[in-house]
DNA sequence: GCCAGCATGTAAGGAGTTACATGATTAT
DNA sequence: ATAATCATGTAACTCCTTACATGCTGGC
């Protein structure tokens, strides 16, 4: 046995639960739809999904119909299928927890921070602190969106995670960019 | 142009920023040191480390050279050059300040809640936060290895860094299984 | 007139994984 | 005996990304 031994790459079982909401969407919908994981989780490329979607249909666990369109061009809408229900139920009780897995590149960088000057690594995490804060903003606002709706309780949920662990990366971070100063001592 | 943009996968400068410390390390060594890094970035696997040498080592970014051994298998030492020490130094200063990228696979279950039963997502965040508390354990003990060596300053801040994230997503972990226990309401 | 957005896809390739392969030593 | 550790590497494969490709509409 090769590569994955089981089941699907995450990145399917990420399209079908968007569509375990029960909606028709589109691959362009998905993808819209997708760019909220990146949050917590990461937003594949539109490519990746529109060829995942091909590859559930394959599996008959979607089934898609094409829409023609006037003013715009055409689309295919999936739904998820029964068996793709089953399966996506099945994976949410099945599939062993997994560690998240981080790519935290300015981590690195700072692991490694003999290779430059205090400045300039002062610089990065300041930098750093500052995206952290644009995107607490935009997850803010994305929270608010979710709100009084009973459906989106468990996306809430996520939400409120991702605000507290983006409040304490920021400090965090601005805290490191302190400790990091270069030291001005004069006698 | 396809593909990268632009300089050496972010591996390679992980493997370039080891051996910036000036020791001369085997493939294995380095694998063995890479697995410090999965508790902020990720640990790459063995076969991936060897590869990326015999391409450093083509690119001139570092030497090797062959040990042979008498009670144990041969190895092959890697030393960082100039030219590796400089590109080391300039991926630092000149990288952009790139988002975390995060795949957890646990807030991503959550975001789908609603295809399993309340007691089945509660187990599962149950078990995630016991496994980071071990986690934490570990981390908690690299840290006490790095402490009193002053060459270990930034690797140490990081350790620190990690420490508190590891142990805000453990108390964020226990209070989203608490929230999402199933109502036991009686009438 | 031009750019952004809608919509779908293919091509090429990078990055990373698991499994296969080998073989010695040391500890249980 | 047999399992783990040391040590290095190849083969095959998956996943995912960027860039190429097309074409229409609506707003500035």
């Amino acid at each position: 046995m090769r590569g994955r031994p089981e089941g699907l790459p995450n990145t399917a079982y990420a399209v079908l639960g968007l569509l375990s909401l029960g909606q028709e969407l589109s691959g362009y919908d998905l993808w819209q739809w997708a760019q909220n994981l990146r949050f917590f989780y990461w937003s594949p490329a539109h490519s990746q999904i529109y060829g995942e979607l091909r590859r559930l249909e394959e599996r008959g666990l979607v089934t898609s119909r094409k829409v023609v369109q006037e003013h715009r061009p055409d689309k295919r809408l999936y739904r998820i299928t029964e068996a793709g229900l089953a399966e996506a139920r099945r994976w949410f009780d099945q599939a062993p927890v997994e560690a998240t897995v981080m790519k935290h590149s300015v981590a690195l960088r700072l692991f490694f921070g003999h290779l430059a000057r205090p400045e300039r690594l002062q610089e990065i995490l300041t930098e750093y602190a500052d995206a952290l804060q644009r995107t607490l903003a935009e997850l803010t606002a994305v929270r608010e969106g979710l709100r009084a709706s009973d459906q989106f309780r468990f996306p809430e949920l996520v939400a409120e995670w991702g605000l507290a662990y983006y409040q304490a990366e920021i400090s965090a971070a601005r805290s490191v960019a302190e400790q990091v100063a270069p030291e001005r001592q004069e006698p």
